[in-house]
DNA sequence: CGCACCATTGATATGGATCAATAACTGTGG
DNA sequence: CCACAGTTATTGATCCATATCAATGGTGCG
């Protein structure tokens, strides 16, 4: 059986592909296999499996040695750093499409990070000696794998960024925006896609400071209602822009934008 | 006579990585053309060229598309990311042999970072599109700077913790820690590789804090004179340690060890 | 010798963590 | 359908760590 929920996977998976392959502007999460042959991808695939975890399980433990690259087929998780204390300092929140343990079965050694179920979560697991003996030869699949590992990097540097210079406003105002870019920007509702104390922890701060800010953030025309906000028009959120993220923002050094119309030339919207 | 110091430090290059050949353990940083072929080293280097920059020089600036993956062949830099308001968050802190711009070349869109020089430095320009092409193309070239950008990827995973979990005197003996585990572990003094306040700003803290930080540790068995330190013996870090850390170092798992003798099973030297 | 720059030290202020209590929501079983 | 427990979010009061401000000391360089 679960052999089968693999071949059924790859079945949906190319047929996707197909749909994908007219629509061009979508070179988004789901790049791992793009412009890999089926054949490749039913020999990558030919050993993997699926498994269920329930919400709050460990799918990872810090410390261990990496053994699958995972692609959440259902469900939410995240990647965490813990001490033995208790600390938590989350690195990425991930939903259905995602990867992870891309980046750290390409490091070597022990995984730096822990990975838990947030809901309960289904996950197709890539051998990892599968995925790095395939890297090797296929240069295609590699780039792939560069390509989404930099886009982890990236965030991961913005993550430091907002932590050590910015407010905890600030750094809120920025996931918003972000998320805002990434539900399609021309939608002036947002919904939250993770518990409020999880992002507040992947903002670095606490859930009491993340509801005091929510509460600064709704006085910029932003109106937040449990897990579902709505602005008032698309620019609220443009002060809190910067240089990269500007690039990706569709209404960014339009007239419109008044940030870029500002003429600072720093980030806009 | 650009063109000439590009040959030359191709020929160095290939007549160290002979004699690194023989050292079996040492993979380290310089990986980047490990297994490339001569030929194919000297096609992707063809149109590169040295340049200089003077101490303080912006040698990217942050939103800029890159145009070059660099190398550091003298000199020293950092990455960093800085606002309007002149805040600034340093990425990482580099020295000879070592590259940027190497992650970012491959995230598409303008440079979340901008890097500068810390000293006069010499730096070697490969092109961007040279080394994305020949990464297409060449597949041991491109697992090499999977390995690169997964290991910047961890140290940044790592930073983040630090800044959110650690208090500032955790935060300066784990840099400390791998600071000794870089430099040969068996060797009980350190030098300060880079400025005091560029490590502290790297550690998210300010030089006063910084500096009352290192009077913190100095209790702890550490003498610091200038950019000198001593340690009294090889496990007075440990307790600065953790999991990964730990696979990392010679004396982890030895008896010698105090954390791992202590038999937690957390972090250990 | 004197000027910059960097590091250190002390005094003060403040932002966000922590602690504590309440409120809203979710799901469950009677 | 409601009552209840468990979880999550909010709000207020307090405290503390670290930033900030200010002054001094040290070091290297012209």
């Amino acid at each position: 059986m679960p052999e089968k929920a693999v071949d059924v996977f790859i079945h949906d998976f190319l047929k996707k592909q197909q749909v994908r392959a007219k629509n061009i502007d979508d070179d988004d999460k789901t790049s791992l296999f793009n412009g890999v042959s089926e054949e490749r991808l039913q020999l990558l695939l030919s050993n993997s499996h699926m498994k269920d975890f329930t919400a709050g399980q460990m799918i990872v433990e810090q410390g261990d040695q990496p053994a699958y690259l995972s692609w959440i087929v259902s469900g939410r998780t995240k990647t965490l750093r813990y001490s033995p204390e208790g600390n938590e300092a989350t690195i990425r929140m991930l939903g259905r499409g995602e990867t992870f343990m891309d980046a750290v079965i390409f490091m070597g050694g022990p995984s730096p990070i822990g990975v838990r179920a947030l809901e309960d979560t289904t996950v197709l697991m890539i051998p990892a000696e599968s995925v790095r003996r395939h890297a090797l030869h296929d240069s295609q699949f590699a780039c792939n794998l560069l390509k989404i590992v930099t886009k982890h990097y990236r965030d991961s540097i913005q993550q430091i960024d907002s932590i050590v210079t910015k407010t905890p406003v600030e750094r809120l105002g920025y996931y918003f925006l972000k998320l805002h870019l990434d539900q399609g920007s021309d939608n002036l509702d947002i919904s939250l896609p993770f518990q409020k104390s999880t992002i507040a922890n992947y903002l670095g701060m606490t859930p009491e400071t993340f509801s005091r800010a929510l509460n600064q953030i709704k006085k910029s025309g932003i109106d937040i209602k449990n897990d579902e906000m709505t602005m008032k028009d698309a620019f609220v959120l443009c002060h809190f822009c910067d240089t990269d993220t500007a690039a990706v923002c569709p209404k960014s050094n339009t007239s419109d934008c008044p940030l870029c119309t500002g003429g600072n030339g720093k980030g806009c919207h």
